[in-house]
RNA sequence: GCCGCAUUCGUCUAGAGGCCCAGGACACCGCCCUCUCAAGGCGGAGACCACCGGUUCGAAUCCGGUAUGCGGUACCA
């Protein structure tokens, strides 16, 4: 069976199957982006199923988050919804379980009738208390077995009680091994399966360990490939696979992205929504870069790696089997690499929703024309691990009025006189007069010339330059840590450099 | 509890019996560059390769056990 399993080409059936229940977190999108990457190295197929059967929990507002999110990261898939709430392409749908539910039906019959399943009477409340049983007496919680040799009057007796039937698969003895691609030969006994599980709730609809086989056969996936958590699940699927007389896929399983504290991976410990991290300014390069590196490397010392090189190398034999611990100074380090390897005019595009959201939350007071945000490229680009940085980076151009905290003003070596003197002295060179050396007072506006002027003026004084632009600095920007001074000035332009130093000469001057 | 999986610098990792008294990267520290902040360059600190036994002339690498951690154990996915 598993040998008769294709090794490339597009038989090759690989899938990420989320749940709309939530936001796309990292750990799906990394078990997605290790689906995509094995099957784009082998040629194969990848495919996107939503498993959407938790009702209750399952939103279209979800399901967007997650497509918009996978696509967003550039995993293209190649059958499954394109949109939200769009029926999907591709020969082997419906891909939302939801539009399943008769293939399970026919399925649970097939079992049924076959009696490798049987219904169930138990209500929740007597299953419950058995568990409750079981763990007590420090005993492994498992299905007694109850309804399992049930006779037919038995039943019918049960039914008039009016008692709903779930479906219990029955689970039999022996030990189940597989050949997992990243782990090696892995067994387990099916007495320590739980007893037999349930497969069809009483009111009819089908369960995860159930439908991901159905589906997984039916869509004649070659390869799950999913997170170490389902590693304990495994057997029963196969036993399921093997009921249902369909081959068994191979399997591979990820080890799982932990929290700092080597948990498994949280929202309550850690940022878990792929949305967070976009609208922080992660970009997708180094997002996809990021997680290709958790749980695999390419066994060199490359690291800095684009989509396509990550295709190319991918191999499941090199995925590790221990957890890792998600890193965000790495991620912001890797983020930052990726944005400077951004041509200007993508770094603009990529920027502009960043600087909108500024001025949506007043934080600046007026968007940057296209222009404008060109030039502050090579001021910026080197300064931002992550795209939402530039508010603060910047933020300062695009406002009328700062405030300059008076401390602030005062450079560590000097005192208020001083950097009275210093910005008194400073105002006729920015203002185009002292340094103009023509003295007919055409000098540009430019850096070279602003700092030969005010270097000229500090050794003049006996300043250190430093002092001088520091207090300059924080008086034109009200920040301490900025773009390279000049060019930032001639950014703001002569009339308003004038206007902040004025600002603040008149702020020191009443402190006084 | 039971079952399963794992274990190399704080973190991500290289390493498939001698090339390793363990290499790279992030973070950290120092120096250089420098108007600040970054970026970049150079250097430093940081791992008794979880532990104990065994195999071998030789083990991070093979075998066994122990410990610890994590995962699973639902009419969740």
């Amino acid at each position: 069976m598993t040998d008769a399993l294709p090794t490339s080409g597009p038989d090759i059936r690989v899938r990420i199957a989320p749940s709309p229940t939530g936001p796309l977190h990292i750990g799906t999108a990394r078990t997605a982006l290790f689906n995509f990457l094995f099957a784009r190295r082998m040629g194969g197929t990848f495919i996107l199923r939503l498993e959407d059967t938790d009702v209750a929990r399952s939103t279209l507002a979800y399901e967007r988050d997650i497509l918009d999110g996978l696509h967003w990261l550039g995993l293209t898939w190649d059958e499954g919804p394109g949109v939200a709430g769009a029926e999907g392409r591709g020969a082997h749908g419906p891909y939302r379980q939801m539009e399943r539910l008769p293939r399970y039906a026919a399925e649970a019959e097939r079992l049924l009738s076959a009696d490798q399943a049987y219904p169930c009477y138990c209500s929740p409340e007597e299953l419950d208390a058995e568990r409750r049983r079981l763990e007590a007496a420090k005993l492994p919680p498992r299905y007694s077995g109850r309804c399992a040799r049930l006779s037919a009057t038995e039943r019918a007796g049960l039914v008039a009680e009016g008692r709903a039937a779930a479906l219990r698969f029955r689970v039999g003895e022996g030990v189940v091994g597989f050949e997992d691609l990243v782990r090696g030969w892995v067994e387990i006994d099916v007495a320590n399966l739980g007893g037999d599980f349930v497969i069809v709730r009483g009111d009819g609809t089908p369960l995860y360990h159930f439908t991901v086989v159905v589906d997984d056969a039916a869509m004649q996936i070659s390869h799950v490939i999913r997170g170490e958590d389902h590693l304990s699940n495994t057997p029963k699927h196969i036993l399921l696979f093997r009921a249902l007389g369909y081959a068994e896929p191979r399997f591979a399983h990820l080890p799982l992205i932990l929290n700092p504290d080597r948990t498994k991976m949280s929202k309550r410990k850690t940022q878990t929504a792929i949305s967070d991290y976009i609208a922080e300014g992660f970009i997708r390069e180094g997002l996809v870069n990021f997680l290709a590196l958790l749980g695999w490397s390419t066994g060199t010392e490359e690291e800095v790696l684009a989509l396509d090189a990550l295709c190319a190398r991918f191999a499941l034999e090199a995925v590790h089997k221990g957890g890792a611990v998600f890193d965000r100074e790495r991620l912001e380090w890797l983020n930052g690499q990726w944005i400077r390897k951004l041509s200007a005019d993508e770094l603009v595009d990529r920027l502009r929703p960043f600087l909108a959201a500024e001025v949506a939350a007043a934080r600046i007071e007026r968007m940057p024309t296209d222009v404008e945000l060109l030039a502050l490229i090579p001021l910026v680009q080197e300064r931002l691990p992550v795209l939402g940085a530039i508010g603060d980076l910047v933020g300062f151009l695009f406002v009328d009025r700062i405030t300059v905290e008076p401390a602030l003003l005062v450079p560590k070596r000097w005192d208020a006189a001083t950097t009275l003197a210093g910005l008194s002295a400073a105002r006729p060179i920015a203002a185009g007069g002292d340094g103009d050396v023509d003295g007919d007072g055409s000098l540009e506006f430019e850096a070279a010339s602003l700092e030969a002027g005010l270097r000229a003026l500090a050794e003049q004084r006996g300043w250190k330059a430093g002092d001088l632009f520091m207090a300059i600095r924080v008086a034109t920007t009200g920040r301490t840590a900025t773009p390279p001074l000049f060019e930032t000035l001639v950014t703001l332009g002569r009339t308003r450099t004038l206007e902040r130093l004025d600002g603040a000469i008149a702020l020191l001057e009443q402190a006084h």
